[in-house]
RNA sequence: GGUCCCGUGGCUUAGCCAGGAUAUAGCAUCGGGCUUCUAACCCGAGGGUCGGGGGUUCGAAUCCCUCCGGGAUCGCCA
């Protein structure tokens, strides 16, 4: 169903001109845009004053004497201020929003769209637990999951499994040669040895070759060392996934890189890449030619002991991707942003479907970057487990006659929210630094926030049933929701299914976030500034139950979109 | 050194792609508000050379050039 704030749009873009056909104007510009002054603003009167030769104030007077509306138009008022044209909406529009919410319930918001879309992300090798800046690549990815399934898209969720890198082979050899300590969570089992081998490698180059062997051999489908991998690769797999759980992420696939070697898609896609003449031989190894796609480097996609590389098993899994999926998108890191665009450009080269790839920038700690390797990173699961206990004493702070498990639900619900809010509040291309002291600050307005804005509306709504002053099927009169903050809670309201359309077109997660907590604040305004259950007159008190309703709707909507749980109560 | 991303009040941050109305919020600071639906709230105040400098334009945080600072990356790692 279209949006009714597009629809509102669309009924401006036709008024406007109308009005200009009338003038005998024209233009292909009418400039509209989201106004602080105005529901919709139009800069049109620039466009035109130097067409007709005056000043733009008196072109937009003239725009709107000449504008007709319709009967049961979404429009309400149309004004200059200055050579601006402002325009709000009309009483129609406030309550056709209120009806549609109250019908639509959780479905409201979204459902516009129609595809299939494979989405990838998070896809860390498995050489250890995901770190604080691993989450923030599954955090941006499963709120886009989120976004495009409101949206309507059918959507296949994938964390690509490396399991036959060079990090794997050193994984699988630190097998051999250390203890693994079973008692501990198994991904973190394997960082241990992992980080243990590194050192080693470090210190004696020469056992370098054992690793090369041992990637030879998965290569080439030597059953045992395949098998000491797939363990080791099931094993931190395992533990991800825990974690990944834990932060209400999943995913529907885990499709593992030698699958493309093994059932021959590596070799043919490497033939393919042969035939378009872009390929040839540097020093044993072969590389591609991508100068006429604005690449100076030429990219290596088998070495010279002819092995395949992440590179080229990736390319394989894409042109997979590209026959499933009507879109494919991609949730990488920065340090992927040149292999990304080889990679599209390989594909193009060979005629097949590029990905869009989300680039989000890094997160570093104050000494420096992370790295598994060196075994310099934040666990995800200690942030969890550090935000989970803070927020325990503020429950417990708040509301200390509540039953222990009433505490511990809401902690997981409110921590878990803090750090996915805290993540996908900024926007993708800021790189971070993780700060414990921030990162467990509950002071902030974020995710606590909007859950509690989405309690105490729960609340009101409780509390008027308990008193027999609400009934679902009561017919309110929407015409009495006239104070400010009501009418700005609905519009707000209103807008949520254009965000969806804007965040699921621009694949920007960060907007939704903004969205969500603007409408708690709406909510919370109104809150505080018109009595619901205690309103003396039984219309005005339905017509207000109603409105609470809707943005318990709306609010648990958002929430959802955003991956975070809405506490009834907190 | 080449390429890409970022630089907005003390700190964090929106807006930049599609240039226009006093530059958006939060935290922190200061002041006001709980006999009234959970104050994890609301109202108000102070605080900004939009990294510096040029340019384009009637108009630049936004586009172009340049410099500075931070991050990423620059073939047989992923």
């Amino acid at each position: 169903m279209l949006s009714l704030f597009l629809d509102f749009k669309r009924q401006v873009t036709v008024a406007l001109e109308n009005a200009l056909y009338t003038l005998g104007l024209k233009t292909d510009d009418l400039g509209l845009e989201p106004s602080q002054h105005a529901d919709i603003a139009s800069k049109v009167a620039f466009r035109l004053a130097a067409q007709t030769k005056s000043n733009p104030m008196e072109i937009a007077e003239r725009i709107v004497a000449a504008i007709e509306l319709p009967e049961n138009s979404l429009i309400g008022e149309i004004i200059t201020v200055g050579p601006y044209i402002n325009i709000t909406v009309g009483r129609n529009y406030l309550e056709k929003t209120v009806k549609r919410i109250t019908q639509e319930q959780e479905s409201f918001g979204g459902g516009f769209c129609n595809g299939k879309i494979l989405i990838e992300h998070t896809s860390a090798n498995p050489n250890g637990p995901l770190h604080v800046g691993h989450i923030r690549n599954s955090v941006i990815g499963d709120t886009l999951v989120r976004i495009l399934k409101k949206a309507g898209y059918e959507v296949d969720t994938h964390y690509y499994v490396n399991d036959m890198g060079r990090q794997i082979a050193i994984v699988s050899w630190a097998f051999s040669r250390f203890d693994f300590d079973s008692s501990k969570k198994p991904d973190h089992a394997i960082a241990d040895v992992y980080i243990k081998a590194n050192a080693l490698l470090n210190e004696d180059p020469g056992k370098v070759s054992e690793i090369d062997k041992l990637m030879q051999l998965v290569e080439n489908g030597d059953q045992s060392t395949i098998k000491s991998f797939d363990d080791a690769v099931a094993l931190a797999i395992s533990g991800i996934k825990q974690t990944l759980l834990r932060m209400n992420i999943i995913h529907d696939s885990f499709p593992h890189e030698s699958s493309f070697v093994r059932s021959g898609a590596v070799f043919r896609i490497i033939e393919e890449i042969k035939a378009t003449g872009r390929t040839k031989d540097d020093n044993g190894a072969l590389v591609v030619d991508l100068s006429d796609y604005g690449f100076e480097k030429t990219m290596v996609i088998q070495r010279s002991d002819g092995t395949s590389l992440y590179t080229t098993r990736d390319l394989a899994y894409h042109e997979w991707k590209g026959k499933y999926g009507d879109r494919i998108i991609d949730v990488l890191g920065a340090d992927h942003k040149l292999i990304s665009g080889q990679l599209k450009a390989t594909l193009n080269s060979i005629g097949k479907p590029e990905p869009e790839v989300v680039i989000f920038e890094f997160v570093s700690l104050p000494e420096g970057s992370m790295s598994t390797r060196r075994g310099k990173f934040i666990p995800a699961d200690d942030l969890l487990e550090q935000i989970e206990q803070g927020a325990y004493l503020e429950v417990d702070r708040r509301r200390p006659q509540m039953p222990e498990k009433f505490k511990k639900e809401v902690a997981s619900m409110v921590g878990i929210g803090a750090v996915r809010y805290d993540i996908v509040k900024v926007s993708p291309e800021k790189s971070t630094v993780f700060d414990w002291k921030d990162a467990l600050d509950f002071e902030k307005q974020g995710a606590p926030f909007i859950q509690y804005s989405h309690a105490r509306a729960c609340n009101i709504l409780n509390k008027a049933q308990d008193e027999g002053k609400w009934d679902m099927g009561y017919q309110a009169d929407l015409s009495l929701l006239t104070e400010d903050t009501e009418v700005s809670l609905i519009k707000k309201m209103a807008a949520f299914d254009s965000i969806i359309d804007i965040c699921a077109r621009d694949l920007k997660p960060h907007t939704i976030a903004v969205y969500a907590r603007e409408l708690a604040e709406a909510f919370n305004q109104f809150y505080r500034f018109v009595p619901v259950v205690s309103a003396e007159e039984e219309n005005i008190r339905a017509s207000r139950l109603a409105l609470v309703n809707c943005a318990r709707i709306v609010l648990a909507n958002s929430l959802d979109t955003l991956g975070i749980d809405a506490p009834e109560s907190m």
